[in-house]
Parts: C-alpha cells; sequence; structure tokens
DNA sequence: AAACAGATATATCAAAGTGATATATAGCAG
DNA sequence: CTGCTATATATCACTTTGATATATCTGTTT
C-alpha cells in the first residue's frame, strides 16, 4: 500500500465535482464506490491537510453556523495532478477475498464448513447486487449526462461480476456435495 | 486492515500441509493464491516470530548445509487456532480497483482515455485468465484429491469473474464510444 | 424546557500490510 | 574468476484500517 497515496486521487475526483468537507468525503466514499474502493477518517483527513500544504486544495472558510466545517476547494494544481493520474496508464487492481482463503484451506475440516462458508457470501452477494442492481436501473435513464454514464459504467461492472460469483456459488456447492468426490 | 491478522492464517494454512521456511512461504502465496491474497516478506518473517512466541508454529533446525534456513512446522496449537478461522462465518471480502476508480472519475478528461484504461485493464485479465485457465486444466483431471479440488475451486472462481470482466470491458468500451452519448 | 438519541464533524492512534532496500550466500554459465 | 540469478532473512518508511475520543447540532419524547 506504501508509495502512491490513491486516498488523494479519490478526494481530489470527488472535489473535481463539487466542494467539501472531509466527512462529506466519507460520506461520498460509502455510498457511491465503496464496492471498489474504500476510505476512512485515518486517512481522509491527515490527506486534506497535506494537500493543503501542497497547493492541491484549499480551505474555504464556511462557519455559517457557529458549528466547526472545513469546507475544501480544488486547486488547479490539484486538478492537473487528477488528470496526470487518470492519463497514468498503470493501474493497481487486486481482489482480497478470506472466503477464498478459507476455501483454499477448506481440506483442513469438513466439507460442510467450505459449505457454509460459500452460503454466507452467496447471501452478502445477492443482497449487494439487489443495490446495485437498482443504481443501474436509476442511472440507465439518464446516460445522456457524462457523470452519470461513468457512474453507471461502474455499477454495471459490480452487476456483472456478482452475477458470476453467484454462477460459481452454484458450482461450487454443488462439486462440495458431490460423494463420488469425497 | 488493523485488528485480525490474516497472514496467519494464510501461513497456518501452507504449514498444514507442509513445512516451510518464510521464504518458501511467500513463493506458495505468490504462485498459488496471489490472484486473490497477497503476503510480502515485511508481514511473513515478523508474523513467523511471532506465532513462534505464541507457540503456533516451531522451528526445525534444518542447517544440513551451512546456508541459514529456517524451517518451520505447525504445532496443536496452530492447527487449532486454524480450525477456528475456517470456521468463523465472518469473513472480509473486498476488491480494490484502481481502474474503476478512474472510470468513476473519467468526466474529468476526454472519454479516449477512459477508453484506453479499459484497453489496459483488459489486456491484464486476458493475460490472468490464460494462466487460471491452465491451473484449472491441469487440476480437473486430479480431482479425486482433496487438496486438489479445493485449488480448483478458487482457480474457477478465478477463471469465471475475469470471463464477466471482458465481457463487461467490451460493454463499457462500446458505451464510451457511442456518439449519441457524447 | 430538560433529557435523550442520533447525525454531524474533526482528530488521533495502534496495528496491519506494502513495497523497497540491505545484506549475504549458493549455484551456474561464460 | 567474474557476473548473474535465485535463495534467504531482516528491516524500514509509508499507507491504510478500524477504533476511539471529543464535541456540537437537531429532532423527539416526556
Amino acid at each position: 500500500m506504501a508509495r502512491e497515496k490513491k486516498i488523494d486521487m479519490v478526494i481530489l475526483g470527488l472535489l473535481s465535482h463539487e466542494d467539501l468537507s472531509g466527512y462529506d468525503i466519507k460520506k461520498r466514499i460509502d455510498s457511491m464506490i465503496s464496492f471498489f474502493w474504500k476510505g476512512s477518517f485515518g486517512n481522509i483527513y491527515p490527506a486534506l491537510k497535506d494537500m493543503e500544504d501542497n497547493g492541491l486544495v484549499r480551505k474555504i472558510s464556511k462557519s455559517d453556523s457557529g458549528r466547526e466545517k472545513i469546507i475544501y476547494k480544488i486547486t488547479d494544481n490539484g486538478y492537473n495532478s487528477l488528470k496526470l493520474w487518470l492519463k497514468n496508464e498503470q493501474a493497481v487492481n487486486e481482489i482480497r477475498y478470506e472466503t477464498l482463503l478459507k476455501l483454499f484451506f477448506g481440506g483442513v475440516t469438513d466439507r460442510s464448513v467450505s459449505i457454509t462458508n460459500i452460503e454466507q457470501f452467496e447471501k452478502k452477494v445477492k443482497e449487494d447486487l439487489k443495490l446495485l442492481q437498482g443504481f443501474c436501473d436509476n442511472l440507465s435513464n439518464h446516460l445522456d449526462n457524462d457523470d452519470h454514464l461513468y457512474y453507471y459504467l461502474t455499477a454495471t461492472f459490480g452487476v456483472e461480476t456478482y452475477e458470476a460469483y453467484l454462477k460459481w456459488c452454484i458450482k461450487a456447492k454443488k462439486m462440495l456435495k458431490r460423494s463420488d468426490l469425497k
């Protein structure tokens, strides 16, 4: 995870659409991109400070109410930095599936344990698929808007891979239940 | 990433099959499970030390040659710890796809940039799919062996999701090239 | 109007994982 | 005998995670 601080690009990307506070950024990440990227207060707030020091974002004091709230705006430098990252063709894509890890070592215990783990995975995937399906349905009527198009493309990625997961779950459970492989 | 040290379970899982050194463990991870889980010397070696202190593994001095090499063996405690983790139904499954992140923010530049990024992704997926397909072909003749069965199941997961990725790539590129959505 | 719950908001920290680098030896090819 | 690659362990700075601390604002109940 070391070397390139990706959270910076997430923040700049979100700020390229609208001015936001750290808390707002966390909410956007959770609701829109969490199925393929995560963020936490622990890296968002420090990143905002660093980027302010480096001139990629700037504070716009918005203390309308007495309530503490720091809104950030992207600068031209920040915008250039974002575009540079987008044009760089290298990209790190990785999955980290504990369910597969458990399955890989499934020989250590009974097959029933692996089957239960797959069923648990299947349940979660079905729930998430329903959510993503909902996003797609809503977005598909507004694809003339470019932002909606890009959102839609990432959501369909989720839908298609989750559907593939469910097909695999059925096959995998079937194989584990076959007595001739016991 | 804090809280539950998953690398411990990876190591115990591998040691449940055979005695290994830290270096061996790294090689096994890279060649067999790297498409859904990673490991590095930076966490393998410290984990082995910690687990030795906690009695989950033990050193078996194997200085056959003058060459320094520390081979570890799993203990009964380690075995129990592994089985406990397998039976725990909670599992963290997450993807982290920089390509999707770039696509999500694609509106910031030209569509050609997003298309290039998808093509780059597609190329990598095709290469990896070929490797996984090879594993599956080799393993499918030995499914009577339980260890091969579990290996096969994880490999087919990879094959099926990668195939879904490729289908999505074609669709996504097509949508980005449609002039009426421009 | 007091009490409470829950959402908003920033900040910080220990722990886990990454990727690079340092160091040294073994084996093999030219 | 020189250089290259693989083996082998170790360490470090940096990024991310997940939890916790602290405080305020808002709406609801009593």
